[in-house]
DNA sequence: AGTGTAAATGAGGACGGTTTTCATTTATAT
DNA sequence: ATATAAATGAAAACCGTCCTCATTTACACT
């Protein structure tokens, strides 16, 4: 039995074809981030026709099993990625869209002493930072 | 000549009856972030008849001016807020949706150096802390 | 004050990402 | 194998926001 059908087994979900390829794009691809069109089209590109509502169906499904965690990037639509259990917040490139990954103790720490403060019993956070990458710097000067 | 009409004026704004109503919302409301269905209630609450496209395109505008800030909620609406000209972030309820605000320099400092370590010109941030704040724990326990 | 002109407005439709509906197919327990 | 609940695909619905276009309005210049 493949490690994917074990990781949904395990998520308490059925093995299903849409499922097993989903998470099989989501760890073979190039680009960790990926949008639910982006995971639809890499399908198409395999030769599978999976619907685009499934697609977002078991993403949200992976979402909930913990398998998958969700970006909300600002305006427009979400992001995917494979859950690895640390978490960490995202760099943003307004030109070329890559996303790069960073942890700093210092800031979440610093988060939590803010809700601290205000009394507030935080669950979550969300932290993006937006700008230039270096790529894009050196291209379009 | 009430200050809302030079406040448009300065901004290059013509002096509209729409323009000046949304701008008096925002000042007078006791929410001080709002939705563009909220400024458009308050709207028909005062007995203006000013369309919902209407309020779109004069929010737009009075962010493009400067007059507003523009927050992207996680995966919802647009709120808008007077603009101050200083920066903050926020807090927010997910039990009653109440907006909290706060400033941190560390956050702040930490956030430019990661940038800067990335090779990123940062263009700007968004930062949310999501948690149930102090009236709501009381409340729901 | 009256007029011309560009800009702003309102109504309704379009839009884009996401979710829902419902008839059909499929996975799994027996 | 069979029964049954769950999952799927296609299409429509949804929701916040933006656009189109005919009409109205603000403002500059008499
Ligand atoms: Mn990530
Ligand atoms: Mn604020
Ligand atoms: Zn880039
Ligand atoms: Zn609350």
């Amino acid at each position: 039995m493949s490690a994917e059908r074990q990781d949904l087994r395990k998520a308490g979900l059925k093995v299903t074809l849409p499922r097993l390829k989903v998470l099989e794009i989501l760890e073979d691809a190039e680009l960790r981030h990926m949008s639910a069109e982006d995971v639809y089209k890499a399908l198409l590109e395999t030769g599978e026709e999976i619907g685009l509502a499934t697609v977002y169906r078991v993403l949200t499904q992976f979402e909930g099993a913990g398998l998958v965690s969700r970006l909300s990037i600002d305006g427009g639509h979400a992001v995917f990625e494979l859950e690895d259990g640390a978490h960490h917040d995202h760099l943003l490139c307004v030109k070329c869209n890559q996303i790069e990954e960073f942890v700093d103790e210092v800031i979440e720490q610093r988060q939590r002493a803010i809700a601290a403060e205000k009394g507030f019993e935080m669950t979550e956070h969300s932290l993006y930072i937006y700008g230039i990458c270096k790529r894009c710097q050196a291209e379009n000067n």
